[in-house]
DNA sequence: CGCGTCCTTGACACATATCAAGCCAAGTGG
DNA sequence: CCACTTGGCTTGATATGTGTCAAGGACGCG
């Protein structure tokens, strides 16, 4: 059982259309649970057996193809819904990316309790439908832009989600530390790593972001930036 | 008011999920639309102020870059939901590829409707978590499948959604008619109209493929294309 | 029959993948 | 404290798939 009164996503995750009874009975049913990076939830094509709200971290969705190849399909911060209620099956995986901790239900527990409280059916409904709208707009970038305009737009998504955190160089307010590697990013576009680390390279050259290491960005020139991405 | 007791998709659609004294209700705020090819219902970007069930025909959800090239997002079919409940803004525009029917509701009639009948937004939370998994699916094909795999898997999609329908020449059972032109199977798998022509001739010479004429497709090796998918 | 639209085919260019080598930073053990 | 290893990243040379541009063909329609 959790202690939801002190969660820290207690009025962002869907849980905030649950009044104090409600959610203390739904508290019962679900655990915390610690995670650490590359740590898997839910494995592409198995038995959906959970599902979660994310506490803290980021988590990826992949699914693979037969070579081992692997496309990021969607990726998961804090406050965010994990896993596929109602379906028999999960078709993607699930992973930690960072260290993070997440409020655990087994599937059928959660569908249970969805069912008999349709405040919590409509937020999820809510959020479904949004992550339909990221997802489409993600099939916009796979389908029709080049490596250049994938990489500007990621950087900006990722700042809009990011924004705020540390940056060792320049206005911090610009800077944010990603939680990829390059090769991730390079699953996340539809893109090789080697492309990717030349778009870097390139972008870097004309000022528009800095690299102070492998996993900071600084975006230097947004405007600049925004041009690219369109 | 559209007549519901006789309607074709009255048991498929999500309305299967109310009572005959729910339905009559909702047929109340519903008014049956005939649609022409090309006809555009919703419009990227704007307003949104109708939803609708798809009673027949094949309908297109596109979203456009500033250059005006087109990337469709999604394919609808009879029985389908069509539009963006619980939103302001439609973010893709949805357009007619045939002749069709649908049942329109202003979306704040359905978004008030919908909130007093959890059947049916737990029915509606179905369908989105469906097309979610398909949009992911999509995501797949488009960011790390060549040209030849694409038009596989788009062909055997498109044959378990058309299938049993007419093909000039071999197996009914195997052949199809498109909703598509060229154009718009370019601009669903993320290629040009020159690559998918090529992939088809290249297909029909293996003899994986017939193809009648610029609608119909039939497949006369489907374990080949399979393979091809792969 | 002639016209327009859509499709196919060809020649060529270019962006990105592939293959291969080297670099850098962090960690480990002597 | 320094050699050594390791894993991730960058850079270079080359190959190739797909885009681009251009012409020609097929089909439907007035």
């Amino acid at each position: 059982m959790s202690d939801c009164n002190t969660c820290v996503v207690r009025n962002r995750a869907i849980c905030a259309s649950l009044t104090a009874d409600e959610i203390q009975l739904l508290g019962q049913l679900g655990r915390k649970q610690r995670v650490a990076p590359g740590q898997s939830l839910i494995w592409e094509g198995d038995e959906s057996l959970v599902v979660a709200n994310v506490i803290d971290g980021v988590f990826k969705l992949t699914v693979s193809n037969v070579q081992g190849k692997e496309q990021i399909v969607g990726i998961v911060f804090p406050s965010d819904f994990i896993g596929r209620p109602f379906g028999e099956h999960s078709p993607y995986s699930v992973t930690a990316l960072t260290e993070g901790e997440v409020c655990m239900f087994t599937r059928q527990s959660f569908d249970n309790f969805a069912r008999q409280h349709p405040e919590l059916e409509h937020k999820l409904l809510h959020r479904t439908l949004d992550e339909l709208d990221n997802a489409r707009k993600w099939m916009q970038l796979l389908g029709q832009m080049n490596a250049e305009q994938k990489l500007a737009n990621f950087l900006l998504v990722m700042s809009n989600r990011l924004a705020g955190q540390s940056c060792a160089i320049a206005d911090p307010s610009e800077g944010y530390t990603l939680p990829f590697g390059r090769q991730q990013i390079a699953d996340l576009l539809g893109l090789t790593i080697e492309t990717v680390s030349r778009q870097f390279t390139k972008m870097r050259g004309k000022g528009i972001i800095e690299l102070p290491n492998r996993r900071d960005i600084c975006i230097r020139d947004r405007a600049a930036l925004e041009i690219l991405a369109a």
